[in-house]
DNA sequence: CTGTTAGCGCTTTCAA
DNA sequence: TTGAAAGCGCTAACAG
């Protein structure tokens, strides 16, 4: 690999000053259509590309931005993921990827070495961490975009599903389809939207009169052994249980296989709803019913708003609130 | 948000030079203990962060790496994307995700856009660009690592699976199920690894003997319904194929789909093997079989190999080469 | 329309 | 052990 062609190489081979060529590769009106003509004919042969560290160094704009998740190996965040790097290539902005592991100390990690890299913004998705340290992080920001997650007290832009109405109407379908005794599989501890999504199977429960316990309820990783462990767990301890709500598709699949391996029917012992829609849940079998998240379009909208943020334009709205659609299939049937 | 804390702030608040604060923050010897500690008091204190840009300048180096798939959607590639990110997240590099939607257009834009941000390697995984471009975009790397594609004549360090053996085995074992009639999903008309499985499938054909025609053979996109429809279209051509090997596991799903819209049975009328081993391989139903790749690990290994470039060692072998396995399940049962 | 100068925040080199 | 000076490659501000 030869050393990089600099602006001064070129501007020394058209016989111009650097700050000619700078005006040339920014598109400023003030260059005469020859002298134009000339550089670009030399940046072309040359193969001159500006170096974007000398760029950012220089204007503090990088045309990069972070995007955090806790597993880009889910489903919904390389859905997710997708959406963003299509809209920031489009837009001109390259895109950190930053795969936390659920770990909330990497979450920090993460915006450390963000800030570090002098990102324009970030869009962080399904955080995990808590704590203070998390707000001193986000200082240092000038553009955030929260996914699926609120702060408390700190309003900052959002792209949130209503996981809260859309649990709500998925236990009201178990519920509707004579279950009586609904659990749930939680996910992990520290999920926002696993607690929304317990706030609405809570509602639906006490909207009912239905009874429930906090034992019907337990925490979970969200993947597919995590789903597995925990129902065959809840099922273990609480056998009558005849209907189970689960955090996410993959914790439903877990728990569609444990009910399988427990000689459990499904639906017609357990009815499962999941939450998602990911492209699994209608290949399982059986086909699992879910609550659908409009995954690409969220991460769309998040960089849209992280976009307008880096502009400085107003936003439309600071939070955008995603409608989620119950999805009927086998593993929790529609009533005819 | 503040303006960025820099070193000389620091270095003014601990009455040092600018100099010395980089020799801390460097962790060079040569700082007497009591200045070091002041200095990092005051890092703590003002939560001073080097900025990367300016660093990157100054070093032409950037702890920054560039990797660029076709898909993050699809599972092999976020496993593999996951695999990368860990590593180079413990190794202190950040990572650019480019998401080239399988256009070949867009491999060259993401190159174009990580030298101008200046990273220190590119990992390319399922590369579809065939032109001398790429060749060109590639000389501007310092460090450059393929998964699962190599270049003609040009000795990239590559992390390969041994996609020709592990179709020809996958195809031996349609054989040995006693099918005569193997069509073949190929995939993506510019993947390399659907040309290897391609070559694959033809080695365990000729050598059992078998007849096969061009026509059996027919290209889709690397998903459920590129694959539900070519095999619909197929099987439409070819009533009396008793087998399909495809390309990876989504179109393989979609094959399965497509068998079951045509009333046909997986495996009785039609078996089916896949190739990749993604997660939804075991879940869907009849269970998928199919050729095992260890994503994350070629994912780690990839980064390995790009990190010992950058920091100058020999590589110790330059193309890695993975052993797919044979995973037996419902689509195409073992023999007992 | 074009060039000159300064500076972004850091590291490298040399001198003290 | 520390500091001063120069420079990485670019843009901003000004002058011509």
């Amino acid at each position: 690999m030869a050393r990089r062609v600099t602006i001064s190489d070129v501007a020394k081979l058209a016989g111009v000053s650097h700050q000619t060529v700078s005006r040339v590769i920014n598109n400023k009106a003030e260059v005469s259509p020859e002298t134009r003509e000339k550089v670009l004919a030399i940046i072309e042969r040359t193969g001159y590309r500006p170096s974007g560290l000398a760029r950012g160094l220089a204007t503090s704009r990088t045309a990069t931005i972070g995007m955090v998740v806790p597993d880009i190996s889910n489903p919904f965040f390389s859905d997710l993921a997708k959406g963003i790097e299509n809209t920031a290539h489009d837009r001109g902005y390259s895109v950190f990827l930053c795969n936390t592991n659920e770990n909330p100390q990497r979450e920090l990690d993460a915006l450390y070495s963000l800030e570090q890299k002098q990102v324009d913004g970030v869009i962080l998705g399904g955080l995990r961490q808590q704590g203070p340290e998390l707000l001193k992080a986000l200082e240092h920001f000038s553009a955030v975009v929260l996914v699926n997650r609120i702060i408390e007290n700190h309003p900052f832009p959002a792209v949130m599903n209503n996981d809260r109405r859309g649990a709500k109407e998925a236990v009201q379908h178990l519920i509707q389809l004579g279950r009586a005794r609904i659990g749930m599989l939680l996910g992990p501890d520290f999920s926002y939207s696993g607690v929304c999504r317990q706030l609405g199977y809570a509602d639906a429960l006490s909207q009912a009169r239905l009874s429930f316990e906090e034992s019907w309820q337990v925490h979970c990783p969200p993947t597919v052994p995590g789903g597995a462990d925990a129902a065959t767990q809840l099922l273990a301890q609480h056998p009558r249980l005849d209907a189970l709500f689960c955090y996410n598709d993959l914790v439903a699949v877990g728990a569609i296989q444990a009910c399988k391996a427990l000689g459990r029917r499904v639906p017609d012992d357990v009815a499962i709803i999941g939450f998602d829609d990911i492209y699994l849940a209608s290949l399982v079998t059986p086909s699992l019913s879910t609550c659908r998240i409009p995954r690409s379009e969220m991460g769309e909208q998040a960089i849209s708003l992280l976009l307008k943020q880096i502009d400085g334009e107003q936003l439309p709205a600071p939070v955008i609130s995603m409608t989620p659609e119950l999805i009927l299939r086998e593993s929790a049937p529609a009533i005819d």
